[in-house]
DNA sequence: CTCTCCATGTAAATGGTTACATGATTCA
DNA sequence: TGAATCATGTAACCATTTACATGGAGAG
């Protein structure tokens, strides 16, 4: 049975649903709200607008300015949204976590648990400053219309959808992160006091 | 500054932590507890465990079985748990969510919101199988122990942390994957009936 | 008699990251 | 004077996925 790939291209596609955006406005966008699903450097996008463009799913216009460099503007398509539509017919793999600082946990007998805690710590801030910042995201699409009503009825509800799940994720992570920073921390003193 | 890479090899360094393993036994246990902090298909593992043997960090003794195939049994060296010291060492990269069916979602007003909740609703219940499988894991983990205790003693105390996480995730996933095809659904309804 | 499990790999293709390249403008 | 922002790309490299390949044992 086909499942879905090439998502960084249905991703791009998507970001160009809101309007028509430059590869480096769309980098930016890839930053924050995008991030809540995907991730991507500049380098990509610059590449697969071209793609897309090649394919006709994107139409791109030159935009002369003068005191910065010139740009090109992106918008998508009809065929472009047909292909998003194709994309949401056939079955997605299942999604899975992929972390550096997990791997480090499951392996913190073998090294220095106080190093460990501390990045953890990081990592808690970080994933706290992100959960934030997503808030204010959300509050931002909502404006002052109700959740419930929002999501019933705003045309904006995908990415609103996507910005829940992603603030959930980051105040989860940094939960975790403090949890486990705090756990650690603690073996490292025990460690310490029984020699 | 040096941002770690070939999170693979380590991910496998750290599954052999808890004894000998083949490729094969390797490649389940990937499938399950693994796969909270990461993920690879066999292949993946059967090469990357004779780099890993070319380079020293792990040994693999040969068994020969009758009514089974062969299969070599590998273990970490001195020298692979050093490797992960050192990994722990060096600040990981910022993890991001990769997920197909978030992107759908994002673009949900581009497709058949009634196609995307039915694939919200069977994630919903994969999520949910996968939390209590993590939930049996850790209690298995745990034993009579409680969670304070095991988390201040047990030397298993890594898998337990990303077990947390895992499980954390899992649930979050199922209740975020519900509502949402609750309010495509809603959509769904409320545009049908309109006209 | 078909399906799943055990058990291990190679090869080709795709996807993603990092390094390199350029250059004006604005802000501190 | 140095850093950040705007703006776009190429090339080399590394990581990951998919397809292909093999074959016996045991369960239903």
């Amino acid at each position: 049975m086909a499942v879905s790939v090439m998502s960084l291209r249905h991703a791009t596609l998507a970001a160009l649903l809101d309007g028509e955006a430059s590869g480096y406005q769309l980098a930016k966008i890839f930053d924050v709200s995008v991030a809540n699903y995907w991730h991507a450097v500049p380098q990509q996008l610059y590449l697969e607008l071209n793609r897309l463009e090649a394919d006709g799913l994107v139409e791109a216009r030159q935009v002369v300015q003068q005191r910065r460099p010139n740009k090109r503007l992106f918008t998508i398509t009809p065929a472009g949204r047909d292909a998003l539509g194709e994309f949401i017919e056939v079955p997605s793999k299942p999604s899975f976590i992929r972390d550096d600082l997990l791997v480090k946990v499951r392996a913190a007998e073998a090294g220095d648990l106080a190093t460990l805690a501390g990045e953890l710590d990081e990592r808690a801030t970080q994933a706290h400053t992100k959960s934030e910042l997503i808030d204010g995201l959300l509050s931002l699409l909502r404006g002052k219309q109700s959740e419930a009503y929002f999501l019933a009825h705003s045309p904006r509800v995908g990415p609103y959808l996507t910005g829940l799940r992603g603030r959930t994720f980051e105040r989860e992570n940094a939960v975790w992160c403090t949890q486990a920073a705090g756990v650690l921390r603690a073996r490292a003193a025990a460690i310490s006091t029984r020699r």
